[in-house]
RNA sequence: GGGGGAUUGGUCUAACGGUAGGACGACUGACUCUGGAUCAGUUUGUGGAGGUUCAAAUCCUUCAUCCCCUGCCA
């Protein structure tokens, strides 16, 4: 089980919890859990309320149960919920046999609001929609009661158990709390219970036609599987008197020794993307990105694609505060998170992205040398691999200047820079295309004493240079892949505006890449740090085909281009 | 003249009346057969104003700003 930062300092919930346990609330236990609506595909600030909830239990010795929150028929599908599943378990989150979902107890939730009507807390409305919007009130107004409030127990009773059994159409009633309608707080103005939808559901099929309401199934749900701790976002907030409400009366009709609380924590949403459902979906119908896992896109499928490992995942989750306010992390953090795995554990291998052909002069024609080069120089237990070295190579474009910048290090006319693992190379001409001026090709020599590892091989050169034998080169396509927006916060980018600062270099694609011989038979899956480049993902769907497809999770920090 | 939540450097966070610290980023330098990594160092902060106290990021008052709430969505 890999742990998330567990010295972490502590954050409110664990102050919260701590002082539960002092005393002795629920027995000491902790039990959460992680409620999906299974409507769409898990992103990045799900993931933090994953890992939040499950190492919340762990670490307290509790359990975590995974709750589909599937109240709703017309939204909900099983497609999402095996998407979810298996995005939950990919991020390490171990349910054990604790897979739930809120339609599993529609009879219970029938009965108890049986029983709230029974006691005089819960009546069947015959409003509309818009009338019942018009009784709720204002924000500064106070609410007026239903005409319908104060029907008898037994008409109520008869009217609920019609609407059961489908005698009314959609939206004709609703079974409501009665609480008070003149309170500040909007949801308790009598919120709706039950409301009438004659539609197929993904679990319960046909059924059922009347569906409880999410404020009414949730703390219900968290009863009746005692969970102690619910964790939810902000915004229900000022759901919790509701909350609150449901489970007391709960504790009336279903006497157990539990009670959930629930507790409000601030999202986490990450810079240079967007997270709202409406917005990621935006991006994939307009055509901005392939799919719901494109590896821009900030969901776990996406992320999963790209090349992030679960642990790089967890460890952000980790670094990411728990509090009261919604934030928004640095794009940078995720990236450190990979980058810091990904040093200690990819084996690094030579690719040439934007190849130059470069012919060392005095070497012999024919003449192979297979030359052992360190797998990790982070790792010394990786050992090493044979790279095939050549008189014809690629190195990379950007490898080579013929009137050098300030403070360029690598190859230029007339100087020397080593080959990675091989040896010094001078480079003596330059040839161009005679029509358009362009270098198609460069001719060196090469130092036969500078041979890396060699008696001789002392001698310094200001830079280094991977490169790839021609003869021996693979042929592969690199996806580079950069932030999906240009700019960090997209939020006061007004609503729909936002796509102005979609970044058009998110995806540059090249296709005459050069990598070297040991790669050509990459395992789909597996992560390789490309000297110099960045670190790359073999895409394992690209990979079926027989094409060599390398995803970029992320580049290599770069100190000369960043200057 | 509604209710709820929040405010510590560029970002995130610690402090629980007693030296404002950490991570990421940025910048310097060292080192390097990856301009990576590593190492050393630097920079930037308690929203404002009052008050309580020997002592306030922390407690009180007040102002400001930001987020959420008027679905038969979750």
């Amino acid at each position: 089980m890999t742990s998330i930062n567990p010295d972490a300092a502590n954050n409110f919930i664990k102050d919260i919890i701590n002082d539960d346990i002092a005393q002795g609330k629920n027995g000491g236990r902790v039990h959460t859990r992680f409620p999906p609506e299974p409507n769409g595909w898990l992103h990045i600030g799900h993931a933090f309320a994953v890992n939040l909830n499950y190492h919340l239990a762990l670490s307290y010795g509790g359990k975590f149960n995974l709750r589909f929150d599937d109240t709703n028929p017309l939204k909900e599908e099983q497609e999402f919920v095996d998407s979810i599943m298996a995005d939950v378990k990919w991020l390490g989150a171990d349910w054990e046999d604790r897979l739930f979902f809120a339609s599993d107890y529609f009879e219970q939730k029938y009965q108890f609001a049986v029983y709230l009507i029974e006691q005089g807390l819960a009546y069947v409305d015959d409003l509309t929609a818009p009338e019942m919007r018009e009784y709720r009130g204002t924000l500064t107004e106070p609410g007026r009661e239903s005409p319908y409030r104060n029907r008898a127990v037994q008409e109520n009773l008869d009217l609920f158990a019609r609407m059961r059994r489908g005698e009314f159409p959609d939206g004709s009633r609703t079974l409501r709390a009665k609480i008070d309608m003149q309170s500040p707080n909007l949801n308790m103005r009598d919120p709706a219970l039950y409301r009438i939808r004659h539609a197929h559901h993904h679990r319960t099929g046909g059924t059922w036609c009347i569906y409880p309401m999410y404020d009414y199934a949730h703390p219900i749900g968290d009863y009746l599987e005692n969970i102690t701790h619910s964790l939810c976002s902000l915004e229900y907030a000022d759901h919790r008197p509701l909350y609150d409400w449901v489970v007391e009366h709960m504790g009336h009709a279903f006497p157990a020794s539990g009670r959930p609380q629930q507790t409000e924590f601030g999202r986490v949403s990450l810079s240079y993307t967007v997270m709202s459902k409406r917005k990621l979906r935006r991006l994939v119908e307009e055509g901005h990105v392939a799919s719901w896992d494109d590896p821009r896109m900030p969901t776990i499928a996406g992320l999963r694609r790209r090349g992030y490992t679960p642990s790089a995942i967890r460890a952000f989750c980790g670094l990411c505060g728990v509090a009261r306010k919604n934030v928004v992390m640095d794009l940078a953090l995720l990236e450190h998170c990979i980058r810091e795995e990904l040093n200690a554990k990819a084996p690094r291998v030579m690719a040439v992205l934007r190849p130059l052909k470069l012919v060392l002069e005095n070497y012999p024609e024919g003449q192979v040398e297979w030359l052992e080069v360190g797998n990790n120089p982070e790792d010394p237990q990786s050992g090493t691999r044979l790279v095939p070295f050549s008189r014809e190579i690629y190195i990379e474009q950007e490898d080579f200047m013929e009137v050098p910048a300030k403070k360029f290090h690598r190859l230029t006319l007339g100087g020397e820079v080593r080959l990675k693992g091989a040896y010094i190379i001078r480079c003596e001409r330059v040839v161009k295309d005679p029509d358009t001026g362009e270098i198609t090709e460069l001719r060196c020599t090469y130092d036969p004493l500078s041979k890396s590892g060699g008696e001789q091989s002392g001698r310094k050169v200001k830079g280094t240079s991977h490169w790839v034998s021609a003869p021996h080169a693979v042929e592969a396509e690199v996806r580079l892949y950069d932030n999906l927006f240009s700019q960090a916060d997209l939020g006061d980018a007004g609503e729909g505006d936002f796509m102005i600062h979609l970044n058009p270099s998110s995806l540059v694609v090249l296709d005459d890449c050069k990598v070297e011989p040991s790669i050509a038979a990459a395992v789909p899956g597996s992560r390789y740090q490309f000297l110099r480049q960045g670190y790359f993902y073999a895409d394992p769907e690209c990979q079926a085909n027989g094409r060599l497809v390398f995803n970029r999770i992320v580049g290599l920090k770069d100190t000369w281009a960043r200057g």
